[in-house]
DNA sequence: CACAATTCCATTGCGCACAATAGATTCGTG
DNA sequence: CACGAATCTATTGTGCGCAATGGAATTGTG
């Protein structure tokens, strides 16, 4: 199998990628279904937490490689729930701070489990799981990402 | 690392996969652009060029796990293109045929390079790409796909 | 201090994804 | 044959992604 011109869509890698990433979150929408979020939000939730502080949209997006025509939309939807505020940084007002609140503090004690209601429903063993997060990261850096 | 309640970004396997895939469809994108089509238009021409002949809104949403919400505004842009034609299927009228026309065949030889270009574009070797779809595939089966 | 270039966010427009629902057609069973 | 169940596509509504554009604020340079 030498790479042929006219791959089959079973033989392309990009459909499994296209396909696992469409059902892993679908997985996901239906673990945080309780609680309201979409898996993106999620997603920005765990970086704001993660960061320990507030986040520019900018520095979001370098965290998340989205951009700001993805994001606006997408903070001011976790704004109105109530899980962040945002607000003009004062020293550069350009720039808008993401902040999270106390109610988006409790919301991590509630999706604490589905990290490992994930893993559990991938299927993978641990060292599958560290391996193809390995080769999605080089195929990312590949691909011009961070 | 022993799956930790609180994974962070970087560690979760969520995030490369779904930044990965974004990464590919950018990059579809970019091959794509000068035929003006998109990587889910692309991928659903691939499904028809791959069958030799009509199919369902049903059976291409079987092969690219999409459902009819994806596929009916999908089609009508392909239709409006020229490369397909949707008719009522005259044994079923519940169903709705999807051909391609003789534009779309042309088309066919128009992007023969594009699976070239974006196995080059990933700088992954033969055999790691192929672990990696396999990967995926295991995944996308354990997720409760086909 | 001007002022052009740059940075940064928001907006617009388009195209997916998908849940939920509706509507038409066909099938299965008595 | 009747008719309820099942099948199949289309529609609606919400939420991403992202390119392109715009406007406000800041920075760099002379």
């Amino acid at each position: 199998m030498a790479t042929p011109a006219q791959l089959s869509i079973d033989d392309m890698l990009c459909f499994p990628l296209y396909a696992a990433t469409r059902a892993v979150t679908r997985t996901y929408a239906d673990l945080l279904a309780e609680v309201g979020m979409t898996y993106p939000q999620y997603l920005t939730m765990t970086a704001l937490w993660e960061a320990g502080g507030p986040l520019s949209v900018g520095e979001l997006g370098e965290r998340l490689l989205l951009d700001s025509g993805t994001l606006t939309p997408l903070l001011k939807r976790l704004e109105a729930a109530g899980h962040v505020v945002r607000r003009r940084d004062t020293e550069d007002e350009r720039r808008v701070l993401v902040e999270v609140t106390e109610a988006g503090d409790r919301l991590r004690e509630q999706v604490s489990e589905v990290p490992r209601q994930l893993f559990d429903a991938m299927g993978l063993s641990l060292a599958e799981l560290v391996e193809l997060r390995e080769r999605l990261r080089g195929l990312l850096a590949n691909l011009g990402q961070t």
